[in-house]
DNA sequence: ATTCATTTGTTGCAATTGCAACTTTTTAAT
DNA sequence: ATTAAAAAGTTGCAATTGCAACAAATGAAT
């Protein structure tokens, strides 16, 4: 997976942060990042950790709006939803950001440079990145049976390990709330898919006959 | 919104299009585009009209992954599924698309123009909005039941619109597809919203009391 | 080694949903 | 104005799902 700064000097590196007002921050555990952030024009890309977006309600209740690790990006332009005071976004572990001024992609008339180039080469390849994981997801979560869900999620995963013997890149549970269903449920689905002779599974390890 | 030769006078537009072996095609309804596509780095960005992106299962049902309408993108970079071998993209009307060769934007190393960054500019903007509007669907699709997506996806309309008094941009037809539910479960929930006192609907006119 | 936390697995039950098969209304086309 | 084609709306029913409330197993931390 590319880095934000592949193929940058740490010099040019240097550069680029002064430019777009670039900074990068580590954070401990469960610490709320927003206050860190220019509420409009800054996105932050996750260089290692993870972090949890969380909306608060009218009425108080909290609901996970998503749940970013590295390489991820976040900011007002991307969650419309993000920014408003109703947002916290939340540590899950030690964690370091780079915050950088959207602003200055937008408004960088001056510079003509190779790093230049590179860095929004970059960025872009990121993005496309992170749009295809979103169209991946959509993909998943349009379906419209536990099943199907599941069968749709492994063939992503066949595809990309390039077998029919596939691992989980994370626990079960956490595979129920990325094609959110509820998760008992999830699993009598994988039991019934077992019964029926269409997959093997145990732990994370899943083999498909289909 | 915003369109990808924004700020760019049509002498520059043509020389960006031979930079990136870009081509505009008018595709007449009904037409398969993916013959048009140099199959692994090209991007197809649309000017105006609309296309389905159909997946063929291996054994033969059809499944619409996506219907694409102005400024969207599509390509195999964003959609990892379309350029396998089981992908159709069909235009619904008359349609405007520009194919860009991506390769190109990550190998200019030669071009240091105004023109050509804000080119770039216009593309991160146009994915930037792309990614808000994925954002915005996964928060409807991954709620669990069809009165919640509902009330979701009304919000997002209620705070674009700036009013609590809003109009859907589509048929309610579409509405069920976008929100990947049954229609006619949709429009039940729809009754007993309206029997609950939480909205009023007539048609796309929708008011809420929430 | 033991404790605590997380993950996995199970099951009954009520609520929600999709599906099928309709009718009615609205919109578009000649 | 008439016809055709979408879109909207209705309802019964079976299947799927979420939820709650557990028990068992696994993993991590001291």
């Amino acid at each position: 997976m590319k880095n934000l700064f592949e193929n940058i000097s740490p010099k040019n590196k240097e550069k680029l942060f002064k430019i777009f007002r670039a900074s990068t921050v580590k954070f401990t555990k469960g610490l709320n990042i927003i206050d860190y952030m220019d509420r409009t024009n800054s996105i932050g890309i996750i260089d290692s950790g993870s972090i949890d977006i969380i909306q608060t309600d009218y009425d108080g209740n909290e609901t996970l709006i998503d749940e970013l690790s590295t390489n991820d990006i976040f900011g007002s332009t991307i969650y419309s939803i993000v920014l408003s005071d109703e947002c916290t976004i939340v540590t899950n572990e030690n964690t370091i950001v780079t915050f950088i001024d959207y602003r200055e992609i937008e408004n960088a008339e001056f510079i003509k440079s190779d790093f230049y180039i590179t860095f929004v080469q970059n960025l872009l390849t990121i993005i496309f990145e992170q749009m295809s994981l979103k169209n991946k997801r959509i993909d998943i979560l349009t379906k419209k049976t536990i099943r199907n869900k599941l069968l749709t999620y492994f063939k992503q995963l066949s595809k990309e390990q390039g077998s029919k013997s596939i691992t989980l890149p994370f626990s079960l549970s956490y595979l129920a709330k990325f094609i959110s269903v509820d998760r008992s449920a999830m699993i009598r689905e994988l039991k019934y898919l077992k019964e029926e002779g269409m997959i093997d599974q145990k732990a994370k390890k899943i083999r498909l006959y289909y």
